[in-house]
DNA sequence: TAGATTGTTAATCGATTAACAATC
DNA sequence: TAGATTGTTAATCGATTAACAATC
């Protein structure tokens, strides 16, 4: 199989979200696969390692295109990769931060960007003491620059990290700057009027209410 | 409607995971809006506001029993306190932290456990240099007492955020040590064998590699 | 009362699973 | 070749939406 020929989308199918939300996890688990010198895997095999069944991983991957072969099943190295460009982890998307608090160091420090294919270029943060330093290798800008910075060097993901009271005006300031996706740590839900920017939330209250609920419910 | 007489589950329905993570979006709008001083709202008041269905949101309810009132809607006020009590918010449960890193200190400084019913009652990590310490109020213990401290304590929650390496082993101790519950921050799926522990993901990269999709693909 | 809105049943839509012909 | 496993079509299952009688 010749990854130059991928085709992201077949057929124009509509691919739905919970289909997005397991690559990674087959990813995830061909890179073990793939470092433990595994180079071939069946449906089956890897339904059982994920608890999915063998007909749902063909349908998700036969969204994207025919990666497998009959009688053999797929080649770890090749669907690695395979997922990997659906993903986007080729297309170098860069992220700023824009909230330097906790969370932010808790990413700059042990979050590995690499691992997905994204590049950190930088920080914005609203408190004096902080504008001008750096965290590791992340300069931190002051928020003012943030509207021109976007605008001029265009980052693709704006990792949303500020207090929950500025989370909605500080959104609007990147949407209009022209920001393409908001990793949203704020726990609000943003509400855009005219929104083409995808957001990915997470939402640490609503997480941890669902596990209360489940504790609640044996 | 009186809370007490409060059904967690109607008819031995099974409620879909869907249904249940609707809930905290609906108890944090109500929250806004019992805030803002309004009294009553109807489901298709609730759906505008949330871009979900008014039909969805009485199939949600329905579920645990019959809050509203034909030609009126629901009270504001009795609402949340019922959702509220849904989700375990008045259950006590307690957490401990198990690893204080970065996110773990996020979590301490920033995360309002009080809103969701939960009590961080302790923290444990592997680094003597923190052991003994604290962080806020929170003491750190040494990860060598995790196991007795959870079977003579008998937390709730474990807030797992550890280093991917250690998740599986320590995930492992807190179950055999009795927890309930692992909100886990690790990046890794947790494989158990016989288990009856509720786990619930915050899967940053899972999460960014979605993002990094959408972007891919319009 | 008349209008509004619930809770629920029925209809639709979408996602998962099963089955199997094609073929490596 | 014979056995294995794909990609896809069909069947099933579950979740969402629509419709409406009940009733505040």
């Amino acid at each position: 199989m010749n990854t130059k020929e991928l085709v992201l989308q077949r057929k124009n199918k509509k691919i739905s979200d919970h289909a997005v939300r397991r690559l990674p996890r087959y990813l995830k688990k061909l890179d073990e696969l793939y470092v433990d010198g595994v180079e071939r895997l069946s449906s089956n095999q890897l339904g059982r390692m994920l608890s999915i069944t063998p007909s749902q991983i063909r349908q998700d991957l036969s969204n994207f295109g025919e990666f497998g072969q009959q009688g053999y099943g797929y080649n770890v190295r090749d669907l690695r990769r395979v997922i990997a460009a659906i993903l986007g982890m080729d297309r170098n998307f860069t992220a700023i931060l824009v909230g330097a608090g906790n969370i932010g160091h808790a990413l700059i420090d042990h979050f590995d960007f690499n691992s997905v294919g994204v590049r950190l270029i930088s920080a914005f943060d609203a408190n004096p003491d902080i504008v001008g330093k750096s965290l590791g290798d992340i300069a931190i800008y002051s928020i003012e620059n943030l509207k021109e910075m976007v605008s001029v060097h265009q980052p693709d993901i704006a990792i949303l990290s500020v207090p929950m009271a500025y989370a909605n005006p500080v959104a609007e300031i990147l949407v209009e700057a022209g920001i393409k996706g908001i990793w949203n740590f704020t726990n609000v839900e943003l509400d855009f009027p005219n929104a083409t920017t995808v957001v990915e939330n997470i939402n640490f209250s609503d997480s941890l209410l669902v596990l209360s609920y489940y504790l609640s419910n044996i």
